[in-house]
DNA sequence: AATATAATTGACGTTTACGTAAAAGCAATG
DNA sequence: CATTGCTTTTACGTAAACGTCAATTATATT
């Protein structure tokens, strides 16, 4: 039930995309494709001038999606995809890797607690926002004015 | 049990800070704390030329600094805490404000959810690590074997 | 009084993540 | 075949969030 989303890199399927129909799908223009392509992020391959995805290059550009939405920099995501990429390394880089995921799953429950209490803050101020529009409708109808 | 901090804004304390109080307590620069007092987000006093945080000015650095770790821009956290003063105000803007709180909620659930999908990634190849240096202790172990 | 410590206000510098404009190359289409 | 449309590279521009001096001022300490 819980795909992992990595995995998917080493998947091996040949349909192919080019630039704007990944800038379409993902809401990003292709400017933004070609300059995660500078930082390593995708590597898509060329029919003359031109880029062609992959199926990898899409799941990539996914995670990093993603990876941006919680704040990690470019630099950051090409890292784990470097990382993820390094699978039958050597020892040292592994437990370099072991430190460095140790690292992010704090950042990363700290992130979840944070949103938990943002949620609550904007809630508790969705209903008292709620509220004072229904007083103001009260207010308004001549009606029913319950005594201030 | 759910502190609602913005509330707390409310509050009448009467301690005061210095500016590396604040910077040392929160792991900021006190450059950080001027520049936040350029873009509005906090209004410490003056004691003669010196600043002086308030109760108030401390609140809203921490709800700054989590609105960051969110992925807030300064700009937005301002509107927040300016929205927040607003308020009893006027309908028009109370109706604003319920919209941006809508589309923050949104916002921050799919973060919520970016969260969970990156944990687990997170998790499961922080086993695939261990697993790998397990196998590699087993390698260097030369009396347990077992054939490749 | 002299020196050290912390604060102040500029003001320019830097990094990240693209935006944007210019000049040019293919591909289909009227 | 000229135009339209999408692509390419190159390269300068920009907004956000501070960093980093520099020059001053105020307070505290020896």
């Amino acid at each position: 039930m819980a795909t992992c989303y990595l995995l998917l890199l080493r998947s091996t399927m040949s349909k192919t995309y080019t630039i704007s129909d990944l800038a379409q799908e993902f809401s990003v223009t292709t400017r933004t494709l070609r300059h995660y392509e500078d930082q390593g992020l995708v590597t898509p391959a060329r029919d003359g001038i031109n880029r062609i995805y992959s199926h990898r290059d899409r799941v990539r550009l996914k995670l990093a999606l993603r990876g941006k939405r919680l704040g990690f920099s470019l630099g950051e995501i090409r890292e784990l995809f470097e990382l993820h990429d390094l699978a039958g390394s050597e020892r040292r880089q592994l437990e370099e890797f072991s430190v460095k995921l140790e690292r992010r799953r704090a950042q990363l429950e700290q992130q979840r607690e944070d949103v938990e209490v943002m949620l609550n803050e904007i809630r508790f101020f969705a209903t008292q926002c709620q509220r004072q529009l229904a007083e103001s409708d009260t207010d308004k109808a001549p009606a029913s004015n319950s005594a201030a």
